[in-house]
DNA sequence: AAAACCCATACGAAAAAACTATGCTTGATC
DNA sequence: GATCAAGCATAGTTTTTTCGTATGGGTTTT
């Protein structure tokens, strides 16, 4: 199967060979006896390469799916394997883990289970919602996400506001000044927006909200990251909006400052979690985080 | 893989080898290598055959999804071959096709495409839905379904009224007598119903229907299909309750009437077809149907 | 205590898959 | 238009995988 997924996107039994490490003998051999075994003409044999037929393109759209769930079927047993042991694998993004309600429940619950080896997988909201559709994590802490999977579930852990970060130079003195800032004021201020591909939906929500007011944003300068964009602020070449965790781990020569219109300005931390995980561990750290949640 | 499913069904490496025609120890090995190359435990051993991990549990149940995934691709592959060689699998059930309409259909159809080959499958009308998802088939006409995949497309057709049945016995002269009947006049003399395992829906429809109107329905008889039940009453033993269009087929001493309250007793043919299908013949079949629908 | 049941190991045999060498067809090149 | 290059197919051999037979060890049953 994979042999016939290799010829049709190679569009050539010798190329896919290659890619495969065999030769091409073998592989027109398997090819032959694939048609035959399905008894239908799934490669139409051209001059210069083959191209698939109808039926063999269906097959072609069939086999990489299959592929994938074999893949995935793996990486559940495997997950189930690790639950059973005691293992849980958690995903968070450099910014959730920020948080202290995240952490204190993280620390918390390793206390508490003593005998479970507890690891923390970090990478971008995106990736962690496709990791854990894979079922290579148990849980994930998120920013909310557009778009996943319906096998997963998405609760609310915390929503906190977006906090402005200015500059301690002047240009910016009259923002700071004030005990909080409005959109309208930093409106025609340089800013520094970070586009993380991982973790698309706040820089929407940055660039909409101003939009949505009537208002420009000069962007000066886009990041891959909002930490990044933090030092970018702490040397003066302008300001950027930032979940208020964040302001704890950055203050160096960066002023924070409160949105007045805080409303349409802020950022969940979410849970997301597979629907089918019946596994006792993750359930408990989710029911954990759930009422840590609740106590606010 | 076919093999790891085997020795979970049958909770022993011993019988599931005989099951597969094969000898015992060449499966142990099997196993053994699959643990390996998955880095998992995925049986345990006990003196009495062995029992999956719930990894292994895991395996077992995705791996069923997989195994059944693959057959579908195969049959989809197979179906798209067909039809590209002008060859179109219609499923009826046998009370559609005895619909004036849907046999005109088809017949206009195999004149105007003297090229295409079609063939007619008949089944009840539940196994055509798990055909026609299965890609056995390209098309089906059949009863409604309290659900089917939603993969498929359920149009209806024809919605046709549904008639009482009457022997010709003195017992029925009183209904007979009359235009039309109602279901009152029905609910205290012998009713046969059709429960047919592969057509559920009908049956219940007319329970429902007495039910609803808080009368009791005497069964003394249930058939497997509404063929059979007009048999019976042909030789005076109750009444039944079909869709109108097989009131032409069997008239032998039976005696047909419209219901005076017809509104909740309707029984439509509808069109199942792939949401999917991009096949040419397929889709101008069901332009047809649909056409000789809207100019009823 | 012996028998029955079942899995694991060991080794030889059969089958499947892969490699090398080579031929054949067709479009590109000069 | 003859040669060349590209790519698939076939043939025969080798290697790898899978399967079968024989056998041992542990556990429950009688």
């Amino acid at each position: 199967m994979r042999y016939f997924i290799a010829v049709v996107e190679e569009g050539s039994i010798t190329h896919a060979a290659e890619r495969l490490g065999i030769q091409q003998p073998p592989l027109s051999a398997q090819m032959k006896t694939l048609e035959q075994r399905l008894g239908i003409r799934l490669l139409t044999r051209l001059p210069r390469g083959v191209v698939p037929t109808p039926a063999g393109n269906a097959l072609y759209e069939a086999s990489l799916k299959i592929l994938a769930d074999i893949d995935k079927a793996v990486n559940t047993a495997r997950r189930v394997d690790r639950a059973h042991a005691g293992n849980l694998h958690i995903g968070v993004t450099r910014s959730t883990i920020s948080h202290p309600l995240i952490k204190h429940a993280i620390s918390t619950f390793v206390e508490q289970h003593q005998h479970a080896e507890v690891s923390i997988v970090s990478k971008g909201s995106l990736e962690l919602c496709s990791a854990l559709a894979e079922d290579e994590i148990d849980l994930a802490v998120a920013r909310p996400q557009e778009s996943y999977s319906d096998r997963l579930r998405c609760e609310t852990i915390v929503t906190e506001s977006i906090v402005v970060a200015l500059p301690t130079s002047s240009k910016f003195s009259h923002c700071a000044s004030g005990p909080s800032v409005s959109l309208e004021s930093l409106s025609e201020l340089p800013a520094i927006l970070y586009r993380d591909s991982t973790d698309p939906v706040l820089y929407k929500q940055i660039v909409r909200a101003f939009s949505n007011q009537g208002l420009s944003l000069v962007t000066i300068q886009e990041t891959p990251s909002a930490h990044l964009a933090l030092d970018l602020v702490s040397t003066g070449l302008g300001f950027t909006l930032v979940p208020q965790t964040l302001s704890d781990r950055y203050s160096d020569r960066i002023i924070y400052r409160p949105l007045i219109e805080p409303q349409q300005m802020q950022s969940s931390i979410c849970l997301f979690s597979s629907r089918s995980d019946t596994d006792e561990l993750s359930r408990e750290f989710r029911l954990l985080l759930l009422k840590s949640s609740q106590q606010l």
